[in-house]
Formats: structure tokens, C-alpha cells, sequence
DNA sequence: ATAATAATTATTACCTGCTGCTAAATCCTG
DNA sequence: CAGGATTTAGCAGCAGGTAATAATTATTAT
């Protein structure tokens, strides 16, 4: 209400954006920054119900933790749960919120796209793999927390090349259903 | 060489192991995990050269925090430079190891999809829509570091249906190109 | 069996980035 | 100038460590 409510809220206001922007800061970085006392900036976060920067980093760093695993890094997208090598396999993968688009709760094509590729590309008994050519189609969409079934079979295999097709499903409805062409740079052991 | 550095390299192991499957372990945790004294975890991380937990959270946190904007929750996949709704749009993806297959060092196809799926999504002038058919090409690899152009342009729009192309070069080489047949949901603000 | 060596454990001082608390200083407004 | 709002200072204590030293406990070769 007074002038001094004003500025405290702007500060407040900057505080929050700054820590949204850089969730790194020390409360010692954010003082200099705002050109306040560290007690104050304390103060601020006691207020504003921020935490300190250990438990953001935490929070930051088990947020992504599990997305990453689902999408980045690991070799595959969902969860392998059988595998004939050079025939057919079986994925699965359970949608979440972060999955969706914000507006529409939706999940978006990628993730499902993902699995079905790197279920085409596990299938395959080859080291390295690589898809050259997919004609895919969302036939309904999905919505969080549906549990999508992925099923690969390897279709054809002439020389280095690899038809494969993918068809998701959730319960008994085909959400997805896609054919890829691969290609393997190298050729699994057994044949090296 | 004797019994007991088997018995130490095997713990150090398991150590490695433990880490790496769950970062979020204290020492103390680590310590009763493999019946050894709190001082031994840490000289065995010493050894290793594995930092301690507050490194590991932060490294994850700042390993992930870039990645997660670049392909779970934002609204799209790499950087928007230029778009002209309903018409074309331009977007970037700098590529990073953790984008590639481990053994070819090849960047996975789903992050290439990826930028080119949620271009075509942006670059229709509807607040929701989604993917309904895509025929696309990867016509070479492209390998960590590689910055990668996405270009979108609106081929034909049939009602709530239209056909984006998207190309993605890398400098001056084409490295995919997709045809995506997309379903809005919902049309822009403009026509509601 | 024993000295030598490797491996493990204990102990202590110190560090960062806090929380929680109390108290003092400063500012602003009426 | 009183009086509340706001800011700052100062201190004890905490988690999860580092770094260093010393003591203890295997293990092994001889």
C-alpha cells in the first residue's frame, strides 16, 4: 500500500523471475544483484516460499531425471519387454503430463514417434542402425497416463536394408501404426 | 593382484554401479548399501574420481536443464527464428552428444523429428494440431555438434487439413525431409 | 609365526550455503 | 517525532561433504 510495499514487491518480483530464469543463484548472487542485503533475500524467499539453491538444484535435477531417461539418453524409448532379434519386440511406455501439449493435454507426436523408432531400431539385429525412410500415421490421439504398447516386426531384410513395422497400441485401439526403413552399418556380432 | 584388491575392485564397482543407476545417494546410504564404513565410501570416490552428491545433483540438474527446454515441455523442439503463420517457418537445433547413439555417435532420429514435427505444428495458424500422416526421409547422418536448419512451408490447406514440408540442412547439405499431413483441432484466434 | 603391505576405519578441523532465531538499525508516513 | 514496516546484522546449528592424519584390521609372502 505505502511506496515502500511497492518497491519490496518489485524486488520480490524480480527475486522470483531471477530464480526462474537461473534457479543457480546463490542467495549472495541474487543479494548483489538486487543490491540488497543476503539476510533480506532470505527473507524475500521465506516469504515467497522459494526454497534454497541446493533444493532447487535437487528439484531441477530429479524433474528431469526421469524425462531424460525417457527421451535422451538411453538407448531405447520406453520399456523393452521382449525381443527376438531380427524378428519382432515389444515396448512400453506410459504417457505423462509432460508428455501432452499444454493446451490441447494431448501427447505430443514425438514421444510416440520415439518409441516406435527405437523399438524399430532394437528389433533390428544389427549394432548400428539407422532409419532412412518412415511413413507413419496417428491414427487417434493419446492422452496422459495411457499405457502404449509398441509392436515391431521386421518385415523384410535384403542386404543392409530393413522394413520394419511398428503398430501402437493403447488397450485394444491402434493409435499408431508406422513403417520404417532401416539401414545397419555393422552387423551384430554374431554374423561379425 | 591379491584376494583382497578382487574384493575392493568389485566393491568399487558396485559403487560405480550404485552412483550411476541412482545419483541421489549419500555416502552414508552408499556406506550401508555395501557394509563398508562412511570414510571408505569416500576414499573409494577419491579413487574413482566420482565428486560428491551435491556435484552429481548439480551436474544433472545442469546436464538436463538445457535438454528439457529442447525437447519435453517446451512448446517446441529448437529455436523459433522466423514464421509467418500458415505459411513458412524457420527453426534451429544445435545438436549435442547426448543427442547420439553411443556407439556411432550418430544423432538419434527422433531428435531430427522432432524439430521438424513441432516446426510444421507452429507454422499452421491453429491453436491445436496434430500430426495425422508423415512420410519423411533422413538422407544422411548427422553427428554431434552439427547446428541443423529447419525450414517448414505450407504446401495446401483443405478445411481443418494441411500438408507441411519440412527440410532440415546442415549447412549446405539436406539432411531429412518429411512431408506431414496435419489436422487442426481448433483454428487461430483470428477465425474464432 | 611374523614382518611387511594393503585396506579399512576413526577422528578431527574446516567448508558452503543454508535455516531459525533474536535484535538492532533504518526508512517512511502520518 | 512516534510507530510500524522494512532491512540488516549476528550467531548457533545443520547436511554433506573435503582433506589430512593416525590407528586398526586384514592379508600375504616369507
Amino acid at each position: 500500500m505505502s511506496k515502500t510495499s511497492l518497491v519490496k514487491k518489485e524486488r520480490q518480483d524480480s527475486l522470483r523471475d531471477k530464480i526462474k530464469t537461473n534457479p543457480f543463484l546463490t542467495d549472495e548472487d541474487i543479494a548483489a544483484q538486487l543490491t540488497v542485503s543476503v539476510p533480506t533475500v532470505r527473507l524475500y524467499r521465506l516469504e515467497l516460499g522459494i526454497p534454497e539453491l541446493r533444493e532447487r538444484i535437487k528439484n531441477v535435477a530429479e524433474d528431469n531425471y526421469n524425462k531424460v531417461r525417457s527421451l535422451d539418453s538411453s538407448e531405447i524409448v520406453g520399456e523393452l519387454m521382449d525381443i527376438q532379434l531380427g524378428s519382432q519386440g515389444v515396448s512400453v511406455l506410459e504417457t505423462t503430463k509432460s508428455m501432452t501439449f499444454e493446451k490441447s493435454k494431448i501427447v505430443r507426436g514425438h514421444f510416440i514417434y520415439s518409441l516406435a523408432e527405437s523399438l524399430a531400431i532394437a528389433v533390428i539385429d544389427a549394432n548400428v542402425a539407422l532409419v532412412g525412410v518412415a511413413n507413419i500415421k496417428y491414427k487417434i490421439p493419446v492422452y496422459a497416463g495411457s499405457r502404449l504398447y509398441a509392436k515391431a516386426q521386421v518385415k523384410s531384410n535384403k542386404g543392409n536394408s530393413f522394413i520394419v513395422w511398428v503398430n501402437i497400441m493403447e488397450r485394444q485401439t491402434e493409435v499408431f501404426r508406422g513403417k520404417f526403413i532401416l539401414v545397419a552399418l555393422e552387423k551384430s556380432e554374431q554374423s561379425q
